[in-house]
DNA sequence: CGGCTTTGACCCGCGC
DNA sequence: GCGCGGGTCAAAGCCG
């Protein structure tokens, strides 16, 4: 498998593939699936997957429990790990998760270490086109009342009233929670966006870096990529996993400065 | 006790 | 048609 041929590319790699926005090509037929579905045709189903990739520096996930190779994001939401598989091409791992802030949750997202740079986590979000995200609430919370998925506005406004505290000295403790919770004081809101909650993320912080490709938020109907910076701690239990490949891809998107991509 | 993580196996889509 | 690779499920174990 991941015998490292360099052969990462669009064909080895569709998140990067369908990072425009597009939702795969609506060619095949659609399973129309729900979870169950997703076992018998993970990628039909796929069809009517929205995904967005971002690229968050794996310090700012830090706070959260970060044990191995990919680390899960405290983005407000609840995951649970499902999987994790090695990638070709990639030294690192991705993990899969899914949503379990609420039942039913159509969520997941994808979790890998940059190829290009170490120090990045590339998340792949994912959602079925017609779902909502569940409310950005507190993980363990959040697990444990099952909450029903709430609109997009409703979320938002619940992290609004969130009080913002100093984030910037207790980053390291809090995790991204509070630091997500803090950014969507001063972001803008797109109602009736299934993504708007990462949407805040990525306007509001600098270490946030999207795929320029992907920078139309409107909703799940991008991917959305976000990297993490490392520190040595992560470091080390990546260092088993080898070094980088020959051939990275990552795509950034800072603030004022426009989008970077940056290949083989 | 419930939930989550880990790991292996299986299934499916895509490319050659 | 075959093989490769990605994605998901399920079982077991661990932790809170």
């Amino acid at each position: 498998m991941d015998g490292g041929d360099g052969s990462f590319n669009k064909a080895s790699n569709p998140e990067f593939e369908d990072n425009n926005v597009s939702s795969e090509n609506g060619a095949d037929s659609p399973p129309s699936t729900p979870l169950n579905d997703i076992k018998h045709s993970p990628k039909k189903g796929r069809r009517s997957i929205q995904k967005r990739v971002l690229s968050v520096p794996i310090k700012d996930v830090e706070g959260s429990r970060y044990k191995g190779e990919s680390a899960p994001p405290s983005d407000s939401w609840a995951w649970r790990k499902y999987g994790q598989k090695p990638i070709k091409g990639s030294p690192y791992p991705r993990g899969y998760y899914r949503c379990s802030s609420s039942k039913g949750c159509p969520a997941r997202k994808q979790v890998e270490r940059s190829r290009v740079d170490p120090k990045m986590l590339v998340i792949t979000y994912s959602c079925e086109h017609n779902h909502p995200w569940p409310a950005s609430r507190n993980n363990s919370a959040a697990s444990k009342q099952a909450a029903e998925p709430e609109t997009p506005t409703t979320a938002v406004t619940a992290l609004k009233s969130e009080p913002s505290t100093s984030q910037h000295d207790t980053e390291q403790e809090s995790g991204t929670e509070e630091r997500f919770a803090d950014l969507t004081d001063e972001s803008i809101l797109t109602t009736g966006d299934e993504f708007a909650w990462f949407g805040e993320m990525e306007t509001t912080s600098s270490t946030v870096l999207e795929s320029p490709l992907l920078t139309e938020r409107d909703n799940c109907d991008a991917d959305v990529a976000m990297v993490f910076p490392m520190n040595e701690e992560d470091e080390l239990l990546f260092a088993d996993l080898g070094e980088l490949p020959e051939c990275s891809f990552v795509f950034r998107h800072q603030r004022n400065v426009g989008p970077q991509v940056g290949i083989c």
